[in-house]
DNA sequence: AGTAAATATTAAACTAGATTAACATCATTT
DNA sequence: AAATGATGTTAATCTAGTTTAATATTTACT
């Protein structure tokens, strides 16, 4: 099945049956999407919780000077959204885009509520995943705050090998809150003294 | 009742029977604390979400050189807790201190899961609060690399004005993600603007 | 009230990272 | 294979914010 990789993630949180499996399956939409294609766009509500199955997406914010600010990226096994307006159905501040050709699975404001309430384990879930993505956020915060450049870069590349390799520079750049150029430079000094 | 100020933040969300209500009463601790007194230690397990229901405190990092970084404050009606530490039950990446004579509920470790249990609302309730402490931390991350630190410094004045009148400066500035000198040059450049 | 401790200010010298702009490389299409 | 667009590099100049260190002010304590 298509969303078997979303049942198998699942799993490591709660338990299913298999009732509850095929309900929840009939109750999101698979969806592919092509490199470059837009999820969400600032302005428009944020409709669904996508979990991504294959392939990586980024979400970031355009500044009043039209400077892109790269908030997170998600790859296989992880999820995206702008909680905010998903939340309070108003207006996203926030773009997500497939930087690749990606699957994901969509969980839509209409009926996460509905299983939230029909299978009250599936909210546990939710909760928890959130919990590990504030963690997350707030860890970055103080990164951006006590870490330099090249160390904010480092722990990247380690942490994140696999989006390292996957997109450009520029957008890491963007994503560690320094210029492309700066990254480079980074990059050269880390060769030579390595 | 002490704990009513958290009763009525709850009613905010989900609404309790009186029994659930008085379940949960028996199920939180309420405590003072007086200035300067640490709820947490970095190192330490975390082991309770604290609802605060007057004073201050401040969530903080200290990194290798010593240098401190301020995740978050807490006044009335927030929350506070090293979520990654709680979830996990292992060490504490962050110190939470009083910066003010505080009153707290605290939800301990072991009771939450049982809370959850038996009242799914409050699972719901918590839900919903994470999610909010999500999108705020988001939306610092984009402040923080968007925003110059003027801008910074504004957008804090403005939405947390009870707090910057209430603390130190040199906090507002390890908030920030500045030095103390760099904020009273701020302060200074817009009191002459103004 | 007087003293110590905590907090805030100021200014000079310094640096991490931004900006600009020109050039180089790579990938994709025709 | 040439051409176009996207991505990456280099180097010079510039600036927001840091560092250091000395002084001023406020707060709290006896």
């Amino acid at each position: 099945m298509e969303i078997q990789p979303l049942l198998n993630y699942i799993s490591t949180y709660v338990s299913l049956t298999e009732e509850e499996e095929t309900f929840l399956a009939s109750k999101v939409t698979y969806r592919k999407y092509l490199k470059g294609q837009y999820i969400l766009q600032q302005g428009d509500v944020c409709k669904h919780q996508c979990f991504v199955i294959s392939g990586c997406t980024k979400m970031f914010h355009i500044d009043d000077s039209g400077q892109e600010h790269i908030v997170m990226f998600a790859i296989e096994n992880w999820w995206t959204s702008d909680m905010g307006s998903f939340i309070t159905q108003t207006p996203a501040d926030y773009n997500i885009q497939c930087i690749d050709k990606s699957e994901l699975i969509m969980f839509s404001y209409d009926v996460i509520e509905d299983l939230y309430s029909k299978i009250p384990k599936l909210e546990r879930f939710f909760r928890k995943i959130i919990e590990r993505a504030l963690v997350a956020s707030q860890k970055r915060i103080v990164r951006s705050f006590s870490l330099s450049a090249k160390d904010r870069y480092l722990y990247f590349r380690n942490q994140y090998p696999k989006i390292d390799k996957l997109i450009p520079q520029y957008m890491v750049a963007s994503y560690l809150g320094i210029t492309k150029e700066f990254l480079s430079k980074i990059k050269k000094q880390l060769l030579t003294e390595e």
